[in-house]
DNA sequence: ATGGTTGCAAAGACTTTGCAGGAGG
DNA sequence: CCTCCTGCAAAGTCTTTGCAACCAT
């Protein structure tokens, strides 16, 4: 999704677009990572010294309810926010250092499809987060 | 794991069994389910009105590091604890009602396999929800 | 105009740390 | 006995909320 698109969608839920607003929005569309609140907070407060780190907040917030960022819990008690990539992905994530890798290619239309046919429901969407010691961590002695 | 070598491992790995530490690994060795710090702690607190919060949290930590349980950010802003080697399983959660639906039996094998060759992950544990509407809301009108 | 927004400060929620007394091996 | 452990209180993080001024529409 690109700004123009963005800011459109939340001129139409009610939103107002200002210029914080914008700046937040471009840093994560333009960013390829996951970003915590307070990294995403620091990159902004560079570029313009007046935002404060609850704007940020407020604004993943509502990003987050229209579903324009996803958010992964990492395991250092923050969460991550990306910008929604328009290919489904999953999750793999550190639990030592927190560092999250995205992967795609999650096949999980049989069990999708028995889940449908045993529970009734209509399925619309998924999260799929593994969880264990990325390689680097791994090479470290445990504490 | 049980009781008995879940003690062993901690005497050998050079921490006290206390009776604390007994009685907060018994409840989790016992629960099928994610239990958070504090849900912990208030049974715990039920069982034996001396123990601690504090004393919860050290002992997480320890299980953690060893191990012994699989930390998964289920909710808000909170880490749940499991008992680390119990069937994986599955939420098939109702975005219109809150049900949640458990389910076994997600074959992630392949793509886990994929993903440890591809990253050098050492993988321990994943979350899988799927999100939709269940049988019975799905035949009430959308709000 | 007017109603959502902002930044500040303060509160709230969750977790860790310092310390003196206490219990395990 | 010596060391690690506990509970309390306090501090440390991360996040949300109340409020008066402010700005997009």
């Amino acid at each position: 999704m690109d700004l123009e698109a963005i800011t459109e969608r939340l001129r139409h839920e009610g939103h107002k677009v200002t210029l914080q607003r914008s700046i937040i929005i471009k840093l994560i569309a333009e960013s390829q990572e996951h970003l915590t609140p307070s990294a995403i907070y620091k990159k902004v407060h560079e570029l313009s010294p007046d935002i404060g780190e609850v704007t940020v907040y407020r604004t993943l917030n509502i990003l987050f309810e229209l579903g324009i960022v996803c958010s992964v819990h990492t395991g250092h008690n923050t969460q991550s926010y990306i910008g929604s990539p328009s290919e489904h992905h999953g999750h793999l994530i550190c639990q030592r250092c927190g560092k999250v890798i995205n992967f795609t290619g999650c096949d999980l239309a049989k069990l999708e499809k028995r889940l449908i046919s045993e529970t009734g429901f209509i399925i619309k969407d998924h999260h799929l987060n593994f969880y264990g010691d990325c390689k680097e961590c791994s090479r470290k002695p445990k504490i």
